[in-house]
DNA sequence: ACCCCCATGTAAACGGTTACATGATTTC
DNA sequence: GAAATCATGTAACCGTTTACATGGGGGT
């Protein structure tokens, strides 16, 4: 059995900022959580309807956002619903990464692959890096937040990610070295120096 | 656009292995790219009989594995598709973590959810290190094999990896109990000490 | 006799992205 | 006046998982 988890993340954020439109949603998904999850409109829009027929959500009062903009607000049944999900144990992990992928079979492509498949895993990392201490400094600046604790556990993980990636990928091209001048053996013995 | 990635696995394998069924690539999936990739029978068995339709793969003789075992061979051709796939920029990623997530939400479920997820995030993190050792004491008993590089460095990325999430439990663990002892203003005093 | 592993396959359902369509409002 | 952003939605398509069906071979 699978679970559907669109419709918790949009629970989560209307618990967390009172009353959004779908388009404020996919924003504040965009800004807070875009390095571990993301949803499309062609999700979310939908998903809001079904969760307003479940009086999970309920529609709040057009002020003067858009013409269009439909603010949601989230009922108590969905508070309860939101928190028994949170009370279950997560099962779903992501567990795919085609570069690591590409990485793994670059022996069979053209000489070069390898590194340059290596350097630009790193140029992604650093670029993403950039973002999240924007943001750092963003959650930084409000300390009054009562998801305070919250933001800056995301934002830490985000940036210890990135940071490991980039360690592995100067790592990956040391093994390179060792490997392109010194054969199998001098790859383990790099190896074996920092296991 | 969308490309399809479990063709390229298939033929990333076959590649390596000379020749396989379907059953014992499964198999060598989830021995070497576990950690970061994973394929069904349901994907795996339909798209070996589109790649012989192509004539990327060719149908091995049986011999004595199982009645119905069927090994499969890469073609040149297979092999010219395979390197063209991998000299183009990988594009896709994840990004989907739903513990992540549920920490992030923690707020809004009954007390002490937060501890425990990171708790369970930890206990999963090092319970993934003790098979990534086995397979690099496996890898590194053949230093022969001509995937070597390949295998370490997909190794030591899955390592990293774990290795960077039990370190962030440990970190976030602490973060609570700041916040909890002495609110915003010890959390920020300790997220300030290791930056 | 029973169970587990090997082995292949199909069909349904689902989760998710992409493309498309539409139009208001704000900014340069 | 043009461009960017705000805003909602639908339909098609695709990739993926799950469940189901089937049966041989080997071990206890």
């Amino acid at each position: 059995m699978r679970e559907p988890t669109t419709r918790y993340v949009l629970l989560g954020m209307l618990a967390m900022h009172e009353a959004m439109t779908g388009y404020e949603i996919r924003a504040a998904i965009e800004l807070s959580v875009r390095n571990f999850w993301q949803e499309s409109f062609g999700q979310i829009y939908p998903e809001l309807r079904r969760l307003a027929d479940e009086r999970l959500i309920r529609a709040a009062p057009r002020d003067g956002r858009g013409r269009d903009a439909q603010p949601w607000r989230i009922t108590p049944a969905g508070r309860g619903a939101l928190r028994e999900w949170l009370g279950r144990p997560p099962q779903r992990q992501a567990r795919r990464d085609e570069t690591l992928l590409k990485i793994f079979f670059s022996r069979h492509a053209e000489p070069g692959t390898t590194r340059a498949l290596i350097a630009s895993a790193r140029e992604a990392a650093v670029a993403q890096l950039e973002p999240i201490e924007a943001g750092a400094r963003m959650v930084l600046s409000d300390p009054d937040d009562p998801d305070l604790l919250s933001s800056l556990l995301v934002i830490d993980r985000g940036r210890a990610a990135a940071r490991a990636q980039i360690a592995w990928c100067e790592r990956a091209l040391e093994l390179c070295d060792a490997w392109e001048q010194g054969g199998a053996e001098a790859l383990l013995a790099r190896w074996r120096k920092t296991p």
